[in-house]
DNA sequence: AATGAAACTCGGATCTG
DNA sequence: CAGATCCGAGTTTCATT
């Protein structure tokens, strides 16, 4: 078969469904298709498709801040090499670490998280700290986030 | 009235409310309400009022890699302080800078962004450079991103 | 908490380029 | 042949009681 199962091309009206998605991720399906001038089930497809391709995702997002989730960090990693996957799955495994990317430049990891207090801030990098064949982290705290998008296009 | 707007706290019923959104943000409030044993109106307000006091946001996330957009990066920058702002304005206007981030360290702000490829790359860190008031930047490519959770709790 | 009307979703059949 | 539309039955939402 041809066509494989991953359509990665995008055309304008999954665009625009997107950019109604990104505004309000429970926006019917039918408002979408009168905006849009098409049928529901148009609408509909093309959803079922993306998702499926795993091109879109709608999901809710908590906003940390107003749950009293008010300390966020950032923190880079110098491992020995050999065991990086082994830390990274260490990080992975812990909940409030949020984002875990590798990184060209001095440190190869970079994690970002997020935590109730100072308190918690201080007991998770100590629990970082025991994670095995890390040699050296840098600790940036986060004092104000400005701007946070999910949009790419 | 006695309580106001912003009532911050969350019991447990809300928690479970988000953990259904947080792997489907278009899970019917019928459906979680029969999970939940509740009825579908009590789900319904609870997800009303969470949206109401920005507690969280249900939106189409999209997937970069899927789309081709296959190089992120993250820059940080050292800014005269008295123009922090003029430049955190810069870059929030970029539509390619997803996140920024005030921090402590050596570097005042930090930023993460998606492009299509390294030319974009490129040319994008061309645009940043003319922003005035900064005086150093420092550029981690992303070499792989390996968790990217939106739940906090 | 229950009810009922309006809106929405869903799948099958059909049409179109 | 994939993708759009039409359509009717089944759900879900939502204001009112």
């Amino acid at each position: 078969m041809a066509s494989n199962a991953s359509k990665e091309v995008i055309d304008d009206l999954d665009k625009r469904i997107i950019q109604f998605l990104s505004h309000n991720g429970r926006m019917s399906f039918a408002e979408m298709a009168t905006h849009l001038d098409v049928t529901e089930k148009t609408v509909r497809t093309r959803y079922n498709n993306m998702v499926e391709n795993k091109i879109i995702e709608v999901v809710g997002v908590v906003n940390p801040i107003t749950l009293g989730i008010k300390v966020a960090a950032i923190i880079q990693f110098r491992v020995i090499p050999e065991f990086l996957d082994d830390v990274i799955e260490e990080l992975k495994n812990n909940p409030v670490i949020r984002y875990v990317t590798t990184t060209s430049g001095d440190y190869q990891l970079l994690a970002q998280m997020n935590m109730r207090d100072y308190e918690e801030l201080n007991d998770t990098i100590k629990i970082i700290h025991q994670i095995p064949n890390i040699t050296s982290t840098n600790v940036l705290i986060q004092l104000d986030v400005h701007k946070n998008s999910f949009e790419f296009i």
